[in-house]
DNA sequence: ACCACGATCGTCT
DNA sequence: GACGATCGTGGTA
């Protein structure tokens, strides 16, 4: 099945029923597009190019596992084209898109992101210190990420369809270059060993040759 | 009130 | 490959 970033014209904001669809069919989908953070020094544009999907009540590496709506998760309650931002290991923050209609939570964690410019790349690093010395350094890990965008809690519910929102999502395209570049690979999630029989499943994309990626499969990954 | 743990990352061996 | 950092969250009492 191809799959390409979008109908959509790049630069544009993605609709609201971009995000209409389930999880699933939504983390393929949002590898190309363009996420877009509005801060003090200006705007920085990146391309998504890991995601994953976390559909569902019934999927147990979900944090809306069997319906538990509590004060973290009530975003991922509310209608898709919202951002749901989370802490982990009390240090970093983790990015998400809200899909699907009201009072069914679901969302794709973004896990790595490209810089679509030298610019963008240089502010990037600004923020990350001077830790980067490879690419997947700088924004390969959900977050790595964060830290590179200034992405933390106080933009959790930001409307990513709103073009006066600080973070948001413009159409984009797959990485331009080699046939391979824009090769989309499904793999298991990163780890979520805890959601039993869904630890398995496929539900992670990326691009199979791109250097932001944070973790290549070399055998379980299968063309998408 | 208490407590175990995480959709991670950087450092060290 | 292993381990510690660091704290909000959710389950239990």
């Amino acid at each position: 099945m191809k799959s390409m970033p979008s109908n959509f014209s790049a630069g544009e904001l993605l609709p609201l029923s971009f995000y209409a669809g389930s999880a699933l069919e939504a983390a393929p989908r949002l590898l190309g597009q363009t996420l877009v953070r509005e801060t003090e020094e200006g705007a920085i544009r990146c391309r998504i190019v890991e995601t994953e999907s976390y559909g569902g009540i019934e999927d147990k590496g979900s944090h809306a596992y069997g319906g538990r709506r509590t004060a973290r998760t009530e975003i991922m309650f509310g209608e898709g084209g919202a951002a749901y931002i989370y802490l982990i290991y009390g240090m970093y923050h983790c990015l998400n898109v809200v899909t699907g209609p009201r009072d069914d939570p679901q969302a794709v964690l973004i896990r790595a992101v490209e810089p679509l410019t030298q610019h963008d790349e240089a502010l990037m690093r600004l923020h990350r210190g001077s830790r980067a010395r490879r690419p997947a350094d700088l924004s390969g890990g959900p977050g790595k990420l964060c830290r590179a965008l200034l992405i933390d809690k106080s933009l959790n519910g930001a409307l990513l369809h709103s073009s006066t929102s600080p973070l948001r999502l413009e159409a984009g395209a797959p990485p331009a270059g080699p046939a391979g570049d824009s090769a989309i690979i499904a793999a298991p999630r990163i780890n979520i060993a805890y959601a039993a029989e869904y630890a398995d499943m496929p539900w992670r994309f990326y691009y199979r040759d791109n250097p932001y990626v944070s973790v290549v499969d070399k055998e379980r990954g299968i063309p998408y």
